[in-house]
DNA sequence: GCGCAGGGGGTCG
DNA sequence: CGACCCCCTGCG
């Protein structure tokens, strides 16, 4: 079990865990208050935070990767200064959420997870993935957690196994995108553009799933994700019509400039509390 | 109590 | 633009 220490600012692991990016932590409750529990990258781990300090107490993974999971070595104060003055409902959400960063999560978890979240809820989308760690994915030696499963066991799946862990039309999905993944691998650096494109092509994956893939499983934070909640809060901030994506694109690129998935995930945590 | 719409971090045909 | 697999909620 290896332990970690990081001084931290601009952080809450309630912001950070509950704002939807990730769907593999939960809160637990303690005598010394509460912290969080969960796996990423085959790793399990335990995540405190008191008095800025971050503590990492895991089953693997270096200190170096633990900083960037967590994206330490981004300035949030920084982009909240870039960001601050552009709306002030925006200023409001980033108080708000001031803790709120964006994990460096696994692009093909992503890529499955997201796919699960289409037209589905948030406790129900946990669920669908806990059974698809917990029935495909390894046991975390020392830990009842799971791994998330491989792509290599995801693609080797029938639609009728995968049906038992109710994931429901979904299923012919994520069985197809496994394979794809298999041949084409990880999308080579291009602009967000094309990356977005390419992503479209995996069947089940449209416009919004692919902006969540590129943010959180690519780490790219121009990618600005538009979806029901985010077309309330265009129409409220801006007036859009709500079935004007591209002009909500548009307006995200305008106003957020390359942070536009930084703004996203502040108003987005905002109008949800 | 129970049945039945209604809708959920969309996408496909 | 309607259907969708499933689950949870609210309402009669």
């Amino acid at each position: 079990m290896a332990s970690y220490t990081y001084k931290v600012k601009d952080m809450c692991l309630e912001h950070v865990f509950e704002c939807g990016q990730t769907f593999r932590w939960n809160s637990v409750s303690c005598e010394k208050g509460e912290y969080y529990e969960g796996a990423c990258q085959g790793y399990a781990a335990k995540i405190f935070l008191h008095d800025g300090i971050l503590r990492v107490d895991a089953t693997g993974g270096t200190e170096e990767f633990w900083h960037n999971y967590f994206d330490l070595g981004r300035d949030y104060g920084e982009l909240k200064s870039i960001l601050s003055g552009k709306h002030s409902t925006l200023d409001k959400a980033m108080l708000e959420g001031y803790g709120i960063r964006i994990l460096n999560q696994d692009y093909f978890e992503m890529l499955i997870s997201f796919i699960v979240s289409q037209n589905n809820n948030i406790p129900r989308i946990k669920k669908c993935i806990e059974a698809l760690c917990n029935t495909y994915g390894e046991v975390i030696e020392g830990t009842d957690l799971h791994a998330f499963p491989t792509a290599e066991r995801l693609s080797a799946l029938t639609v009728d196994e995968l049906m038992k862990l109710k994931l429901g039309y979904r299923c012919s999905y994520i069985i197809e995108t496994a394979k794809r993944y298999l041949e084409v691998g990880m999308p080579v650096a291009k602009d967000t553009a094309a990356l977005k494109k390419e992503l479209c092509e995996y069947h089940g994956v449209g416009p919004k799933v692919a902006d969540c893939i590129i943010l959180f499983g690519l780490s790219r934070v121009d990618a600005f994700p538009i979806d029901v909640w985010v077309k309330r809060i265009m129409n409220d901030l801006y007036g859009f019509d709500l079935n004007d994506l591209k002009g909500m694109q548009a307006k995200a690129r305008e106003e957020f400039g390359d942070i536009g998935g930084i703004a996203q995930q502040y108003l987005f945590h905002y109008y949800r509390s």
